[in-house]
RNA sequence: GGGGGCGUAGUUCAGUUGGUUAGAACGCCGGCCUGUCACGCCGGAGGCCGCGGGUUCGAGUCCCGUCGCUCCCGCCA
C-alpha cells in the first residue's frame, strides 16, 4: 500500500512501503509498538501497522526524544517521524519487505500509551480462545488472524467482482421477517407494535430470492447473513455468511458452470493451492453414496466402496446372507499399506465401523494362500478370490466388510474411509478436491415422525421425466438439487426452483400441506407465482466454510471478526443479557422467570473482572 | 438433551505414590548495555491450583457436586 499524504499529521508514508529509493526522504509513520529492543544508548523499535513492520531508531544525541523513546511499550498507538536511511553494512534484515532500512527518528508522539496486553501480540502462541475472544480487538491485531480476515475480504471482492462482470444484481433483503418453522429453529424478535407477535431473523433470503426473480431482475446476488438457533459445531456458527445468488430462465448446467468458474478463480488467484480436477467431477446423488457413503465425498484418495452383496449372498456366512436376504446389502473396501493390525487395533477399527451404525466389521487379510480372518471358514476358496478381485485388493491388503441396511452401511464404512484417509495420510492438504453432487432424492422418508419431508427444501423443482411419479412413487423423484463438495464437505446447495403453483402444490400435498395451510404459510410466493413467474434457480455458497478451506483453519472462528463460543455467547460485547423491566413492559413482554445473574449463578467463575 | 477432554502466576505449561517452601519459559517491573531484529546480562514482583463440599494427620493431586471452555452425537443446509 503507497500511502502518500504530506498533509496527514499522523503519517505520510504506510509502515510497510519504505525502500532503499526512500533514503533520505523525510517521513511519516503512525502504527504500534510492535516490539522494543532498548539497548541503553540506542534504541529499536518495530513499528507495526496494517501494512508492514519498519524498524525505527532513536539515538541519544537528540536527547528530548529519546528519553520520551525510552518509555515505549509494546502496543502503544504512536506516530514518528524522521529520516529513511540505509541500514548498515550487514545488519540488514531479509526477513522485512522493509528490512533494507530504517527511519532515524527525529520526532516521537505517544498518540496512545497501552496497558499491558492479557496476551502477547507479537508472538505466535496459542492462547485460551476465551481470553482470545473477550478482547477480540486485540486478537485481530495479530498477524494470523488479520492475514485470515483480509484473505476473506478478498474472497468476497472477487464474489462481487465476479457476479458484477456478468450482470448480477446486489440487492438487500430483510433481517426482521415472517417465521418459517420447518427446518432450524428461528431467533425470533418481539414486534414491539404488535404484542404477542414476532419477527423472525431469516434461516436464509430463499424466499426473497425468488420473488425478486418474480420482480424481474433476472440475476441477484447477496453477500447475506443466514442465522440460526441451533448448537454449534466446530464448522458451524448462530450467525453464517453466504453468498446468496439467483438466476432466472436458467438450468442446472448453467448455475454448476457459474459457481465453477467463480471457485476455479478464488483458488487460482487467491491462494497456492491447486485444483484436483477441473473441470470438477460430477457425480450423482447415487453414485456418490455407491462409491462413497456419502453425499459429501473426499474424491482426494481411493478406498472405494464395493457392493458384494451377490457374493455374500451365495456364502454360508450367515450375517452376510441373513442381510441380502432381508433387503440389506454388504460393501467392504480394500486397505494397504496397514502392515499387521492388533486385535486391539482391529477392535477400534470396529468402534469406528460402530459408530456408523454397523453392529460389526467383517475383516480379512489377503494372504499368498488365500484370505485370513475368523470367518474365512464360510467362503469356498473360489468366493474368497471373487471378494478380493471385487476390491481390486493385493497380497498383503485388509478387507473391511459391514453387512446392514443401506444407510447403516454407508455411514459406517465412510467413517472408516476417513479413518483411514488421516491415519495413512491420503491426502495433499493443498489440493482441493472439488466436485458436485447432483440428482438428489427430491423426498425423504423421515422415521421418527412416520411421513416424507423434503430433502432440501420445498420449492425445489423435480426432474422433468419423474413428474408423473409425483402422485404414485414420491420417494423415486429425483429433484433438480446440486452441492458443491470439496475434500469432504459442503460449500455450496441449490436448485432449480418450481415457478409454478399448480406444480408446487402438488409437492406440498405430497408432504401433508393442504391448500389452506399452503396459502397460510407460502401464500405470498405461491401468489407470487401465478403472475408469469419466470423458471428460475440459484445456489447459495457458503462464504466461512470456504475461507476456513482456504485458510486451512478446523474451525469456523478462526474466520470471523466477532465469533461467538460454542454456547452461542459473545464473550466480548457479553451478549445475550437481561434488559431493563421498561424495555420488557414496551415490548408486553413478562417473564416466568427473572435472570439471577447475567450468566449462570456462579459470579467467580466469570473468565475476568474490569470489562466495565 | 447426551457423551468425551480441559481448567495451576498476566500467558503457555510442568507438578512423582496424597507429604510440609507449588516450579519453568515467555511476559511484566527495576538496573546495565550504541547495531539489535525472539537483542543480551543482572535482579525483582507476581498464585483463592475455576468454585463448593467431602475423605484424610495432611489435598493442586482422591471422591461428589457445580460453573466455564472445547470436541463429538442428537439437532442443523
Amino acid at each position: 500500500m503507497q500511502l502518500q499524504n504530506e498533509n496527514n499529521p499522523y503519517r505520510t508514508h504506510s509502515a510497510g512501503q519504505l525502500r532503499k529509493a526512500d533514503v533520505g526522504e523525510d517521513v511519516r509513520l503512525a502504527g504500534w509498538v510492535h516490539r522494543r529492543r532498548d539497548h541503553g544508548g540506542l534504541i529499536f523499535i518495530d513499528l507495526r501497522d496494517r501494512w508492514g513492520i519498519t524498524q525505527i531508531t532513536f539515538h541519544p544525541e537528540r536527547r528530548e526524544v529519546f528519553s520520551r523513546a525510552e518509555q515505549l511499550r509494546p502496543e502503544w498507538s504512536i506516530s514518528v517521524e524522521g529520516e529513511v536511511v540505509l541500514r548498515p553494512e550487514g545488519n540488514e534484515n531479509p526477513d522485512l519487505p522493509t528490512g533494507a532500512i530504517e527511519v532515524q527518528a527525529t520526532g516521537l508522539s505517544i498518540l496512545n500509551p497501552s496497558e499491558t496486553p492479557p496476551f502477547e501480540i507479537e508472538r505466535d502462541r496459542p492462547v485460551d480462545e476465551t481470553l482470545r475472544l473477550k478482547y477480540r480487538y486485540l486478537d485481530l491485531r495479530r498477524e494470523k488472524m488479520k492475514e485470515r480476515i483480509l484473505l476473506r475480504h478478498r474472497v468476497v471482492k472477487l464474489m462481487r467482482d465476479y457476479l458484477d462482470e456478468r450482470d448480477f444484481v446486489e440487492i438487500e433483503t430483510p433481517l426482521l421477517t415472517a417465521s418459517t418453522p420447518e427446518g432450524a429453529r428461528d431467533y425470533l424478535v418481539p414486534a414491539r407494535l404488535y404484542p404477542g407477535q414476532f419477527y423472525a431473523l431469516p434461516q436464509s433470503p430463499q424466499q426473497f430470492k425468488q420473488l425478486l426473480m418474480v420482480a424481474g431482475f433476472e440475476r441477484y446476488f447477496q453477500i447475506a447473513r443466514a442465522l440460526r438457533d441451533e448448537d454449534q459445531r466446530g464448522d458451524r456458527q448462530p450467525e453464517h455468511t453466504q453468498l446468496d445468488l439467483e438466476m432466472s430462465y436458467t438450468t442446472q448446467d448453467e448455475v454448476l458452470d457459474l459457481v465453477e468458474g467463480l471457485y476455479t478463480e478464488v483458488t487460482e488467484q487467491l491462494t497456492d493451492k491447486s485444483l484436483l480436477a477441473s473441470p470438477f467431477p460430477r457425480l450423482t446423488y447415487a453414485e456418490a453414496m455407491d462409491r462413497f457413503g456419502t453425499d459429501k465425498p473426499d474424491i482426494r484418495f481411493g478406498l472405494e466402496i464395493e457392493n458384494v452383496s451377490g457374493i455374500a449372498a451365495e456364502s454360508e456366512f450367515k450375517v452376510f446372507k441373513g442381510t441380502v436376504d432381508s433387503g440389506g446389502s454388504v460393501r467392504g473396501i480394500a486397505v494397504g499399506g496397514l502392515g499387521d493390525l492388533t486385535r486391539r487395533e482391529i477392535d477400534d477399527l470396529t468402534a469406528i465401523a460402530a459408530s456408523g451404525g454397523a453392529r460389526g466389521l467383517a475383516h480379512f487379510r489377503v494372504q499368498e494362500d488365500g484370505l485370513k480372518s475368523p470367518v474365512a471358514k464360510f467362503f469356498s476358496g473360489a468366493q474368497q478370490e471373487e471378494l478380493r478381485s471385487a476390491l481390486g485388493a493385493e497380497e498383503g491388503d485388509w478387507m473391511f466388510f459391514v453387512a446392514d441396511k443401506n444407510p447403516v452401511v454407508f455411514e459406517s464404512l465412510n467413517r472408516l474411509r476417513l479413518h483411514f484417509r488421516d491415519r495413512l495420510e491420503l491426502v495433499d492438504p493443498d489440493v482441493l478436491g472439488m466436485c458436485w453432487v447432483t440428482d438428489f432424492p427430491l423426498f425423504e422418508w423421515n422415521e421418527e415422525e412416520g411421513r416424507i419431508e423434503p430433502m432440501h427444501h420445498m420449492f425445489t423443482m423435480p426432474r422433468e421425466e419423474d413428474l408423473q411419479l409425483l402422485d404414485s412413487e414420491p420417494l423415486r423423484v429425483i429433484g433438480q438439487l446440486y452441492d458443491l463438495v470439496a475434500n469432504g464437505t459442503e460449500l455450496a446447495s441449490g436448485s432449480i426452483r418450481i415457478h409454478r403453483p399448480d406444480l408446487q402444490q402438488k409437492v406440498f400435498d405430497v408432504i401433508g400441506i393442504g391448500p389452506d395451510e399452503a396459502n397460510r404459510r407460502f401464500g405470498t410466493i405461491l401468489t407470487a407465482f401465478r403472475y408469469g413467474a419466470p423458471p428460475h434457480g440459484g445456489i447459495a455458497p457458503g462464504i466461512d466454510r470456504l475461507v476456513m478451506l482456504l485458510a486451512d483453519q478446523p474451525n469456523i472462528r478462526e474466520v470471523m471478526a466477532f465469533p461467538k463460543t460454542q454456547a452461542a455467547r459473545d464473550e466480548m460485547m457479553d451478549a445475550p443479557g437481561p434488559v431493563s423491566e421498561e424495555q420488557l413492559r414496551e415490548l408486553n413482554i413478562s417473564l416466568r422467570r427473572r435472570p439471577e445473574g447475567e450468566r449462570g449463578s456462579d459470579p467467580a467463575s466469570r473468565p475476568s473482572e474490569g470489562n466495565n
